[in-house]
DNA sequence: TAGAATGGCTACCGGCGAGTATGGTCCACG
DNA sequence: CGTGGACCATACTCGCCGGTAGCCATTCTA
């Protein structure tokens, strides 16, 4: 298995060509010429992650991926070891974005609370994107524990990024008191439920998806007194009557009985 | 709601148990005499349920759930028709509660934030029990065209549930305006990945869970000019000193020009 | 043009796991 | 007492799928 496991770090070429003229397949395309093995390892990986979006790791063969690719089982070994290595791959392209989106927020002299929305704007995007499934589902009881290991690394590594972001947010003021390690989990899991629901059918993209997220995030459930989202397109009143921002008395006296 | 203890009867109960004695096997426990089916029948559903959970549905053999059971695979088959249904009744018993948590809310005189607060903790609460994981991973490829529609009517209820609640709560002035479809998406993603990372060693309950999550989205993460939270428990101010409630100027004046 | 890579295919193996055939045992009831 | 039925085990079938062996075709190199 040793054999061609050159790039699990990904030092040099983390991120995939994820641009969707994907569905043809570079063998149909160009089958005399052009024998990139990276190309067409890069397409094996994608292949592979649009079937498992589609049915499932399980449910996906590897005879379904190579048919994909109009190819035969062993061409597909060929460029990988075998199906956990696949999935592993699809993790990678998947969490990669995320976490260069880390790096990049670390450098930018702006309030916690901006920062975190840079963050979790390429998160759901991330989240979205092709690699999406396999990135939020890759469960360690399908790999080994060398490999899961690795992804639970990794994934612990993005949810003590966005903990520190909070934190930062919390002190520097941009950021409402709350602890961080709970809405860390709030915040990383409906932006990893994206997977769940959405299809490229969608009308929304991955970002203005992770937009809305973020106003929900941003300004909570509880009527806020003041003048609040001017910059908060998403959120619409959906009449023009009864829906002053401010707080009917009403609620408002009932709201401190609770439970 | 059945007793726990296996003894008593409680024929036909649409829930189960959920009590963690649960570990142990009717079968064992008095194997010449007591003979009822769905006493018999609920233990092996649990069995199944904790088994996918640890395991995976498709990492879990039918011979893993009997074993655990000190049984065989035809004994499994003989109080269930096949796998598939295992999943889907595993389903039904985690999602149940949800359902019933909505039908109890909607009888409640309270503004709909408040019954929204219900409902989501029953929620929370459904989603870290042993059911959990089946309910909110049931995928639809693993399941036959009618079970999975079955599943989907079901999710969408839900779905629905919450963007009425949510819907209610704008009319009546007890929620800040929102998009409800993503809001609903929002929530029920945070609640829903409560399953991937809950493990009953947990110091937290489900419960207690879902109250830090309702505590994160009612505030939200924009810090808020009122004296905010006293009701508010999970809200904890990490340092005395530099949290003031109160906006920071600096923060405040940069807050408006995002991207 | 020899021959070595490189890339791919046909054809297989082996095992795992869902589901079943069959039959045995214990109880209830007449 | 014997008969039917509920309940459970032994021991199988069988298809699917991950993975491999080995051969063929094409291209690069010397």
């Amino acid at each position: 298995m040793p054999s061609n496991r050159p790039k699990t770090g990904s030092p040099q070429a983390p991120s995939l060509p994820t641009r969707d003229d994907a569905t043809a397949s570079p063998w149909r395309a160009s089958r005399e010429r052009l024998r990139d093995r990276e190309i067409k390892r890069d397409a094996v990986i994608r292949a592979a992650a649009r079937a498992f979006n589609r049915k499932g790791y399980h449910n996906t063969s590897l005879d379904d991926i190579a048919a994909a690719l109009e190819v035969t089982k062993p061409t597909v070994y060929y460029y990988v070891s075998n199906k956990e290595q696949l999935l592993f791959e699809c993790f990678i392209a998947g969490i990669e974005p995320i976490r260069a989106a880390f790096r990049e927020a670390r450098s930018l002299a702006r309030p916690a609370r901006e920062r975190l929305q840079a963050v979790l704007r390429h998160y759901g995007e991330a989240v979205a994107s092709e690699f999406g499934w396999c990135m939020v589902r890759a469960e360690d009881q399908d790999l080994s524990p060398d490999m899961s290991a690795h992804i639970k690394a990794m994934k612990s590594e993005i949810d003590q990024g966005i903990r520190r972001l909070l934190r930062e947010g919390v002190q520097d003021g941009s950021i409402h008191p709350c602890d961080p390690k709970m809405t860390a989990f709030a915040l990383a899991g409906a932006l990893n439920w994206i997977a769940h629901w959405y299809r490229e059918s969608q009308s929304m993209t991955g970002a203005e998806i992770a937009e809305a997220f973020i106003a929900v995030f941003e300004s909570g459930l509880k009527p806020r007194p003041e003048i609040s989202n001017e910059d908060d397109p998403t959120c619409r009143k959906p009449k023009s009557s009864s829906s002053r921002p401010g707080v009917p008395r009403s609620a408002r006296s009932r709201a401190r009985l609770r439970r």
